[in-house]
Order: C-alpha cells, then structure tokens, then sequence
DNA sequence: CAGTATAGTAAACAAATGTTTACTTTGTCA
DNA sequence: TGACAAAGTAAACATTTGTTTACTATACTG
C-alpha cells in the first residue's frame, strides 16, 4: 500500500468527521498493528509540510486541506514546484467575516452584466458599509433585491440600479434599507 | 461574559488552528478555573447541534462552521428558522473530488459571456471527462486557454468557441489537449 | 548474496484528554 | 428576603493521547 494512499485515507477522514484521526485510528485504517508505524507516517507528513504540531496536537496545514492556485498566463501554463505554490481554500479566500455573512442563492437577471447568473450563490456580508458603486442585498420599499447601490449626485439621495440595460434604476419612493454588501460570487457549473 | 461571545472564540479557534481546543485550552480562553464549567458550555453547544460528539471525540457540525444558505423569492426575503436553515461550506459545495482539483486565476475577456471575468478564479477539475458545452482548461497547439468545448457535427472534431462574440472559433492545427472541465467560478468582490 | 537502511511489531511511558463528584458562588424572580 | 436554579470551583477519575525503547521483518542496493 503507497503512501499516497494513506494521504488520500486520511483526508478523506478529515473531510468527513473535520478532524484529524487519531494514532489509534490510523493504526486501524491503515490496517497496522503498532503505534510507532503511524507515529513514523505522520512525521513523514510533518517534514513535508502537510501537518505541523502546534501545542503538541498534530494539525492539518493548507497544503493539506486546500486547492493549489495556479496563475493564467498568455503563453503556457505555469506548472509551479510544489513547494512554490500557494494553496487556498475558497471560504477563506471569500469570507472575510464568517460571524457576520451570509449566502444567498440568487435568482433573476438582473445583474447578468456584472457577472452574476440566475442560480449563483453570493456572498453577504452584513457588517459592511457600502460605498456607491458596491453590489447590496438591498430591501427597497419592502422589496429584497440584488442590485448596485447608487448615489445622486445632486441630492445625495441613495438609489439602485440593475446590472443589466433592459431594467431602469430603482428610486425608492418611501425606504431603502442595505442589509449587507456582496463580497463574493461563486457559481457551480453543470454536474 | 456572554455565551456567544465564547462561541465566536472557539470558532475563531477553529478557524486559525483548523481544529477545536481542548477543554483546557478553552478554560485559558474562557477564564475558567474548572474544567467542569468548560463541560458545561460545550454540552450546551452540543444539545444546540454546534457540536457533535464521535467515538468520543467533540467535533464541529456545518452549523459550526459553515454559513447559511438563504434562497432569493421575488417577494420579500425568505428568514427561515435557526432549525430549517441550511449550512454550506462553498469547498464542498464547489469542489466535488479535492484530490484531483485545483484553483486557477483566469485572465482575458474571452469568456465574459459566461460569466468569467478577468480575475476570476475557477475550480479545474482534471479527472472529468468533458461533454461538449463545458468550460474546459485547454492546452491547444502548446498554448493553453480557457474556451468552451466543442464538437465538429460533421467530422466530430472536438474544437473550442469563446464565450465573447469577438473572438473566433479556434480549431487546432495540430494538437488539442484538454486538461480539466471547470467546476464552479469563483469571483472576489473589491475589498 | 551479504550488508544495510527502511518499515513494522510489541510493550511501556508520561502527559493530556474529557468526565464526574461534591461543594460553593452567583443571579433571578416571586 | 428567601428560595431555587444556573454557573462555577476544586479535585479525583479512568481513558486515551502521542512518544519512546528495544527488537524484528522486509526490501533495496552494490
């Protein structure tokens, strides 16, 4: 049994039960009969960067648990070294405030020219000020909408507008209320 | 000291250290001096479903550390109770086999039309076999590219087609390689 | 094929884990 | 103000944790 392998078993414990399996319980999925062969796997990992111990507890580093992020370039495809590459992973890329944000599975075309589909899901994140210009989960005469938040320049009166031409901008005739500032689109693609 | 000031403590916890604290690690956070009270906190956690406990080992559930996921109805914004919301990690809900996957920041507008911004970042997931119609990593004649993947209905050659009216269909001259089907875009809003 | 590094077994280790018991403090509300 | 529940202290508990030691099997390698 190669070792990559057993990399695979126990992310995929990881995914499953959010933690990382015990000695003990390596010992059983990888089917050893001493504590000192999981011990010699696991440092195995730790030289190579995708555990650490911090606080005498074995924990899982990005190299474990994240996507490795390439960069697009005109002429060829940069295939890094491994240990040049940076490894993310999507909440922490676009949540800023876990404690204050919420996702939203937007429906409409309303925004189509700003990137954003009927069945995309958004990111909102409610304790942050929007600024002209930013896309609000905004409620306009008690309406919940997705749109650009807008000011008039004269009045200094807020207002909204569609990402899309075939819809006009939206005054609102008695309240407009933001109840959080999009900081992320995400869109799951057929299959 | 409010109880949910505590909650935000160990998820920010969680969220630095990718795994819960002990019980004594949380007695240093919480100012306790007894691990009885630390018990006390986390079985409250555990009866409001925030944790778990499996082979006698507390775990976070998705209500831990995902977010909510809200549907957008034309009329009004539907608030559903704590219970009926349902939890979401944008990881799992993109990325559908981690170990064959990786994240690749696109540049260009010729998929704009698709939605895919310069700057965007896509899920490549290489394992997948692509059906015409898929947004595909494609390596042709040694350059490679983002494009919609096609098939010739005559001869059944496979070619590409960007998703922007300006540019034209590209057939490959001599090789066409495709590298990963794209999962899911992901795109970062300023600030 | 001999020599040697690698990978594994078996058992013992201190330290840390989460739980429990018995008791005390704090806060709430009639 | 008095009663009572909730929240916390202090200490002891059995289990489990990851590490270590000493020894053995397996697999390369020149």
């Amino acid at each position: 049994m190669p070792s990559v392998d057993r990399l695979a078993m126990i992310k995929r414990f990881y995914r499953k039960y959010n933690r990382l399996p015990s000695y003990s319980e390596m010992l059983r999925l990888f089917h050893f009969a001493s504590k000192k062969a999981v011990h010699l796997v696991v440092h195995k990992w730790i030289e190579e960067g995708l555990l650490k111990i911090d606080s005498n507890k074995i924990t899982p580093t990005l190299r474990f648990f994240g996507l490795p992020l390439f960069g697009m370039i005109k002429a060829g495809f940069p295939i890094l070294a491994e240990e040049d590459r940076q490894y993310l992973t999507l909440d922490e890329y676009l949540i800023n405030d876990p404690n204050s944000s919420f996702l939203l599975k937007v429906s409409g075309d309303s925004m189509i020219n700003a990137g954003i589909f009927d069945g995309d899901v958004v990111v909102v994140e409610q304790k942050r000020e929007p600024v002209p210009g930013d896309i609000v989960l905004a409620e306009i005469d008690r309406e919940w909408t997705l749109k650009i938040y807008k000011k008039d320049r004269r009045h200094r009166l807020a207002y909204l507008e569609a990402a899309n031409p075939k819809y006009p901008p939206f005054y609102p005739t008695q309240e407009l209320k933001i109840h959080g500032v999009i900081g992320g689109v995400v869109r799951k693609l057929a299959n």
